[in-house]
DNA sequence: ATGAAAGCGCTAACAA
DNA sequence: TTGTTAGCGCTTTCAT
């Protein structure tokens, strides 16, 4: 900046009030510095600027999901993404793989970098520490954080799966497995809970910390093969589907015993037969996440709120056998 | 860090060197300092360090891709953000959607940021201005770059689409049809490059700028109702593959048409037919381009580098009918 | 409308 | 081993 001034024959102050928009320097000494700007490629340091500046803002923010790379944090990321551009913040972000540990660090990490807020896909651990260090508005999605407060923003998960449950029944089943994910995450126990609210005590053959598609196509042979077989499932995670429909196939079983899972996948709809999934909205719930964020970060101070973004039953013919 | 000197009785400086990991200091007067540290909640300002320090790094990079939620650029940023965390560095990310204004923008946001490096995945429009204006070492992934040099790291795809039209001549085909996106890409005139090559003056009928299912699922079935039909497709990228396959269905011309296309995707192998695809390895590509970026950053100075990332034919049962 | 001086939080260079 | 001083690039405050 200084070399900018210099060139522009003006004091290092009149570059920073032409650099930042202001309109109260004449217009050719405005332009002498902003031709002074082009011949030297100068660029503004946003980080000496933010250093002086009263708002301390850093116009970014950071995003932690289980896997950017898995299709519902993909989503919900690029949904946050769009939130943030419009205000013109950018996005910093981090995979978890639910480890706790990383996401202590990556949030510690962003702190230090000054984001000025955080969106995050809680581990299940608890997070105590969040609080005192970070010092910046943090708003969980898809989970219900342990051990600490803020608005959090997840799919009407037990209603969710008790309406996809009285579906089955209403197509005629009786006994209905259940396929769950790891069973420490809220979105497991919640979809558990709503499974048994429609089932009472009719509930049906459990299987809980499915990891992969491997594991549970594992589970569903088993299941069926067992004692007092299923003859409808629910999964819990799209993984957990995907394995499901490949042990129902590998059984011959796919016409002949029902399934629904949560989250919508591609295909879904050309597979023999199609699947019927609960559909989550991962775009809505960045968005919202992101606009509850901006409103922190502009000083809105409310109570913590949980806002529930509703699922969809989308009916394609393997939960209407 | 003021705050803490006096509460621990110490100067700045030595609760710089303690922040900091420097063993030149007394271990009780560590113990002081690290105990300031606790009760205060004092975290380090990694951009005020920045600004002093020698090195001048921020240990972030930033990543530019088509479109974060899109699953090759979810696969490839999340090898990116693999590697990067290996090293200790944080990744910005955003989406362009293909924008040359968006990718000017961001590039330009990012080196305000002070980014050390930067991942792209180039628009397709002219990058001169990058050169001047980014002052950070660029690597290029996915797309080749117009009117800027720098490592670039690509799949094979002229030899991809080549290996897959002769795929398709083994099994008896003659007339193949091209169905392809933004022909503005070089992804996909290099993989139509390779399709003529293979075909030499036999080439069938060839669609350009199928920007998404829907339009690729139109092209097929008036290609196929057209005059000299094809026996064969190949399509060009994942979405246009996604439509081909509706189109067929919708014709009912899934087991008499063959089609093969870029980019595996996962429930390829359950389709009826099975989906033949030419995958791509956006996690080696991510991996390889983060591996040149650092290479960079560390100061590697060599000429621009062309890195091919092979693609793997799978046969399903789409492609050898 | 323009500029001079101080200082954001931190580290480099040097001194003790 | 510890502390002092200067200054990174910028914005503030205050003066002109």
């Amino acid at each position: 900046m200084n070399d900018v001034a210099r060139a522009a024959g003006v004091s290092l102050k009149t570059v920073s009030r032409v650099v930042n928009g202001e309109t109260t320097v004449a217009p050719d000494l405005a332009a002498r510095v902003r031709a002074a700007v082009d011949s030297l490629d100068y660029r503004p340091h946003l980080g000496a600027s933010m250093l002086r500046r009263n708002d301390r803002r850093t116009q970014t923010i950071g995003v932690l999901l289980d896997d950017v790379s898995h299709p519902f944090s993909a989503a919900l990321h690029r949904a946050v993404e769009d939130q943030a551009r419009a205000r013109g913040i950018h996005v910093l972000t981090g995979s978890l793989d639910r480890d706790p540990v990383r996401e202590r660090d990556l949030a510690a990490a962003f702190a230090e970098r000054q984001t000025d807020g955080l969106i995050l896909a809680p581990s299940g651990e608890d997070l105590g520490h969040l609080a005192a260090h970070t010092g910046m508005p943090v708003v969980f999605v898809d989970r219900v954080p342990i051990g600490i407060g803020g608005d959090t923003v997840v799919s009407t998960n037990v209603s969710g799966a008790a309406g996809a449950v009285r579906h089955l029944i209403s197509h005629g089943h009786r006994r209905i497995g259940f396929l769950g994910g790891h069973q420490r995450l809220s979105t497991v126990r919640d979809r558990h809970r709503g499974y048994q609210r429609a089932l009472g005590r009719r509930a049906g053959p459990v299987v809980h910390d499915l990891h992969d598609p491997t594991a549970a196509e594992k589970a569903v042979v088993a299941l069926l093969r067992g004692p007092n077989p299923p003859t409808a499932l629910l999964s819990t995670h799209g993984t957990v589907t995907l394995g499901a429909v490949r042990g129902l196939r590998r059984l011959g079983r796919q016409h002949d015993v029902a399934l629904v899972g949560f989250d919508d996948f591609p295909l879904a709809d050309l597979l023999d037969p199609p699947v019927t999934v609960i559909a989550q909205d991962p775009a809505r719930m960045g968005r919202t996440a992101a606009i509850a964020l901006f409103e922190r970060i502009e000083g809105y101070d409310g109570p913590p709120r949980e806002i529930r973004i509703p699922t969809t039953l989308i009916p394609r013919g393997s939960g209407e056998l």
